[in-house]
DNA sequence: TATTGTTATACTCTATAACTATA
DNA sequence: TATAGTTATAGAGTATAACAATA
């Protein structure tokens, strides 16, 4: 009637919270969080993005972002600038030391995806990514229909 | 060389990221937390269990499942039993109210799994849940080389 | 008035370690 | 000595709301 082992919600959790435990620890020799690395590994993929749209990317909320983009700046990773068209707009980059970090986080990141994929094959690998993006692009729907019937 | 949207753990924290924010803010309305709810949800599914048991099913860290129950049985959620065997053991079970909030709880879990997985085919639903057992597997034992390779 | 981002607050979660009590 | 669980602490993350600046 209700079996935990076959629960979506319940197997997705448990997957990423031992990647995320897993990969989380390793990237602490480079001197970032995970939330950090998913910030450089947000800006490597998709270049400069203003505070909303990376909130977006990396799932991490708007108001902590702004304070771990802080640190960031501080720790010399991203820079942060106030667009001239619109001054309410602000655009976090990678630095040349963020980008580098990013570069020689990347291949631990890779390796990490290779040990969590072990035994799959390449169109298994494929086909579980496919589903994964089918199942954000539902639940992002869902939110915004929400948001719709929040706002009207 | 490195792209994002094709990256596992990123796919995998993406979904399960909105799947928690969605779910979570919905069972608020039975006055239980997301976490309080994969412990109830695991002791629906596995039955009575003992503490470090029940962390390595739901995925929380032993130390803040310990205060998380204690609320729990504050709210008559659950029970916390010394064993007779082992006074070291402490188990952990349901009472009536906390089935009875489990049973509540359940259709609007199944609610979500279904909007999450809407638009796949059985056959492609199982074939997810399947491979991200497997996910999983890899991962865990990972971490149980780990702990050989430290402890040895 | 709505939007973008920052800051403040209170709460939750994690990681680590110290601690108790068992075994 | 090792194990099971609790408690303490500091650091991070989340949610909410108040706020400033701008559109």
């Amino acid at each position: 009637m209700f079996d935990l082992g076959r629960f979506l919600p319940y197997l997705l959790n448990r997957a990423g919270a031992r990647i995320a435990t897993a990969f989380g620890g390793d990237v602490a020799r480079y001197g970032v969080t995970l939330q950090m690395w998913r910030v450089l590994a947000a800006l490597w993929h998709s270049g400069a993005q203003r505070l909303g749209d990376l909130a977006e990317l990396t799932s991490i909320e708007v108001s902590t972002l702004s304070r771990l983009v802080g640190g960031m700046e501080a720790k010399g990773l991203v820079t942060r600038v106030r667009s001239d068209q619109d001054a309410r707009v602000v655009t976090i980059d990678l630095t040349d030391d963020g980008r580098e970090t990013t570069r020689r986080i990347i291949p631990l990141a890779l390796h990490y995806e290779a040990v969590a994929l072990d035994g799959l094959t390449g169109a298994e690998a494929e086909q579980l990514k496919e589903l994964l993006r089918r199942v954000y692009a539902n639940m992002a729907k869902l939110d915004e229909a929400e948001r719709l019937s929040v706002g009207g």
